[in-house]
RNA sequence: GUCCGGAUGGUGUAGUGGCCUAUCAUGAAAGCCUGUCGAGCUUUCGACCCGGGUUCGAAUCCCGGUCCGGGCGCCA
């Protein structure tokens, strides 16, 4: 049987006179003498329960008077309208119950009176989470996957799940994490890459997969995981060009549904979301180094990667998300088209915000013959990635896609600091626990 | 991995060789208070990361360790 029939945020002061029973936790309290204040917090907002001493039954009062900030409560009480009330209303306790008392002190202020360091709060994540503000991040995280969602069903694209332990690395393996699989070494999977390619070729046209993958880099920075979910996509008979159309209207989608369907959350955080406007500006690499180049600045040579510095003054220069194009062959991954006329550029892209990278995609090689050659031309063996190469000897079509970094949309569309604070339970160089 | 910075009550902080019996806020405990909404007031409680060294004297300086933050690298 649930222990409510009310959440605090669907009481209204019209509702006076009614009965609710409500369950959450007790925010805090203020006792004034002759009359008492609870707060009590569920994840929809506050009631305040207010209790008085002359007409309260005395083993109630002192049942409120006891409990503990943080302490689960069950209140059954009628709702009564007061304009001194936060919201015009309060609720005038006939029974409260103490479901689970809390410890005291706390380990953390779930108020924010008293800040916080985010390595405390993630040690105690389910008490940070309390807060209106860091539960805000994840429900709005859960509007952008319904979003997002929506657009690929719309889109006629099927979801798909494939495997997160494998038994080879997808290149070199320095940076897959190992795991013990009965008798042999097998690894956690860090791109569904391969296997959605693979999918192409099994003929399911246009798929997307929404799942982890884990990478092994030893990266310590605020935008870097070693567990994060990806959000993947591959459509065949498409290019490059249509997969970016793909891509930035489920991003822009995203911004909208989150603005219309969460300003609750959006409050809480105290962000005016403003949606990005479609379609994203294309920038190529080569004009990239040119925007970048001078004014004092280094100089960087065609078929440098771009280093974190360029990034960020790109993107502090235009400002807004958009699309790095036609990348030189040598700095994407042998997967990636390279333009038939000029081998030396590639059909890969980049999706960019201001702040970082969010996706990267590209036309793939469909190709056997050359997707041998490239994989040779990147110093791996082929032998190495047979059961995957040979998925294109059957007849495969031609195809494109990305992959996009879910917590990255989250942590840049929220103006967040820390990637952690876009993960419930972050998994970084250090941190194993909880 | 590397560079820079840091570690003080439960939480967040002040304190750069003696004025520290360690600041402030929050919290907790007790009390007063009938409209609080970061309530207010009184009293009380609770801390210098670990190990070594320098010094008459170390929270403070030095060395090592552990942990944390930030930058960069890495991120097919």
């Amino acid at each position: 049987m649930i222990l409510r029939n009310a959440y605090t945020g669907d009481i209204t002061p019209e509702m006076a006179g009614k009965e609710v029973t409500l369950a959450g936790w007790v925010h805090e309290t203020r006792d004034l003498g002759g009359i008492f204040f609870l707060v009590l917090r569920d994840r929809k907002g506050f009631a305040q329960v207010t209790l008085f001493r002359k007409t309260t039954d005395p083993v109630l009062l002192n049942t409120v008077k006891a409990v503990s900030r943080e302490s689960v409560v069950q209140v059954k009480g009628l709702v009564k309208t007061e304009a001194k009330a936060p919201g015009g209303y309060e609720i005038v306790p006939i029974d409260v119950k103490v479901l689970a008392p809390a410890e005291v002190p706390l380990p953390m202020d779930p108020t924010g009176k008293v800040d916080c360091e985010l390595d405390t709060r993630l040690d105690v994540r389910y008490i940070d989470i309390r807060r209106p503000c860091a539960l805000a991040v994840f429900e709005i995280e859960s509007a952008v996957l319904q979003s997002l969602r929506d657009h690929f069903y719309k889109n006629g694209l099927t979801e798909t799940f494939t495997p997160k332990i494998v038994a080879a690395a997808t290149e070199g393996g320095t940076d897959l994490f190992p795991i013990s699989y009965f008798e042999r070494e097998a690894f956690l999977n860090q791109s569904p890459q391969l296997y959605k390619q693979m999918l192409m070729a099994a003929g399911m046209d246009r798929v997307f997969e929404i799942g982890p993958i884990f990478r092994a880099e030893e990266h310590d920075t605020r935008r870097h995981l070693n567990e994060a979910i990806s959000v993947d996509v591959e459509v065949s008979f498409a290019d490059e060009n249509d997969v970016m159309s793909l891509l930035e209207w489920a991003v822009a989608g995203a911004y909208s549904y989150v603005k219309e369907n969460c300003s609750k959350q959006l409050k809480a955080i105290g962000l005016d979301l403003q949606v990005p406007k479609t379609p994203f500006r294309r920038v190529t690499y080569t004009e990239a180094l040119e925007l970048a180049s001078g004014a004092g600045r280094k100089s960087m040579n065609w078929g440098d990667d771009l280093d974190t510095e360029t990034e960020r003054f790109l993107g502090e220069k235009i400002g807004e998300h958009y699309f790095l194009t036609e990348w030189p062959s040598s700095i994407k991954p042998y997967y990636t088209l390279p333009y038939s006329d000029h081998p030396e550029v590639c059909r890969g892209f980049d999706l960019m915000h201001p702040r970082m990278e969010l996706a990267s995609g590209a036309q793939r090689v469909h190709d056997y013959n050359l997707l041998v050659e490239r994989i040779k031309s990147k110093g791996l063996q082929p032998a190495g990635f047979e059961f995957y190469l040979k998925a294109f000897r059957y007849g495969m079509p031609s195809h494109a896609g990305w992959g996009l970094g879910l917590s990255r949309l989250v942590m840049t569309m929220l103006n967040l600091d820390n990637i952690r604070d876009a993960v419930l339970f972050p998994r970084d160089r250090r941190r194993l626990v909880p």
